[in-house]
DNA sequence: ACCAGATTGTGAAACAGTTCACACATTTTT
DNA sequence: AAAAATGTGTGAACTGTTTCACAATCTGGT
């Protein structure tokens, strides 16, 4: 944050992730950006000022697009405009998503919810189940969810005891969706 | 939810509440829009289903805009594309920061953190402070922070007793808008 | 000005989640 | 293959928040 903010970045290769610190230390995981993906992107809505931290989570190449120019693109380009505003439009979703998952959920079910999240982006067929493509420490899932390392290792466990998710040697193996999403709905599949 | 969703909305006159219902029969509020205002504009992006509920809180006048006309005239305009976007990736700034207030924050710190939201939109000068102008329940606000009634009624006190904030006739006034903002933020006011 | 309904204040008990502290295991480095 | 660093498991004490229950108070409608 506090740095110039007039361009939008597109991650070439490598890792970074978003976060924000808060008072007391504590780290709130915001997102991953993979490569091909843009970061930075609300600076093309009239954010002046960057709200959160970007850091490489490895060896990264960063291409560093000026706002001014992808304005004008947009106005060229109806077809980028709408791929943008797609793109804003995706992400909000899934933030919607997290809060409605934290406004009132218990830890266990913001676990769930986050897993099934992560099954979305990452999730690669596997024997058992699927498979997430991450590696993800109970630290950072617990900064994902805003909870403790203690609780996620609580709550992760019990999962492991239920036979609904196995862990191998740091990878997550999902091995019965449909359960996991009954247990974080239990409502709003909608009957209007 | 559940409803076709081949549609944006544009309420006229009246106000409407934007929710999510728990499992368990607590309400998520997500937003409250006010006249002149779009919702349900995530249908652009693809969203193929609702995700929440919208409801009337009063006599309510409502314009549906067909998704295809609107994506027609983001083609043939624009600046209309942009402005959308714009709208999209504001109210994305307002769930992002809402999302981290709810990670690691405590429930009085989430209380201030609406009003200070709050402030922003509703807020209109007044002797003592900063009014708003818009009159809410414990409940209400609780159910925006995902906390309960009660806990909303002693953080508010609080608050009262502090001479922070001060309730008329269920009108809310701020006194010291910058002790509110510090007892929020502590940190994140950027050092780079 | 009244009454009915909704909203607010408050305290005791229960609970979920955090914190702290330390043992144990796994991965990475040299 | 050691050694160092990082990550995981687990229990006890503590804390903040919720829940429940009820009294007190506002508020809008007639």
């Amino acid at each position: 944050p506090s740095d110039e903010c007039d361009s939008v970045l597109l991650l070439i290769s490598g890792r970074v992730r978003i976060y924000h610190l808060t008072g007391e230390g504590k780290e709130a995981l915001l997102a991953f950006i993979d490569p091909g993906e843009l970061f930075g992107e609300l600076t093309l809505v009239g954010q002046q000022q960057r709200e959160e931290f970007a850091e490489t989570m490895e060896k990264s190449r960063i291409l560093k697009i000026p706002k001014q120019e992808l304005l004008a693109l947009m106005q060229e380009q109806p077809d980028m405009a709408l791929s943008l505003t797609q793109l804003i439009g995706l992400r909000r979703q899934i933030f919607e998503r997290r809060l409605k998952s934290l406004m009132f959920q218990s830890n266990r079910e913001r676990l769930i919810h986050l897993l099934l999240e992560l099954a979305k982006r990452y999730g690669v067929p596997h024997a058992e189940g699927l498979a997430l493509s991450v590696k993800l420490s109970h630290q950072e899932m617990a900064n994902l969810i805003g909870s403790t390392r203690e609780s996620v290792t609580v709550s992760l466990s019990e999962l492991q005891r239920e036979k609904l998710v196995r862990v191998h040697r740091r990878q997550l193996i999902l091995h019965n969706l449909a359960v996991l999403q009954g247990a974080v709905n239990r409502s709003s599949e909608g009957f209007s």
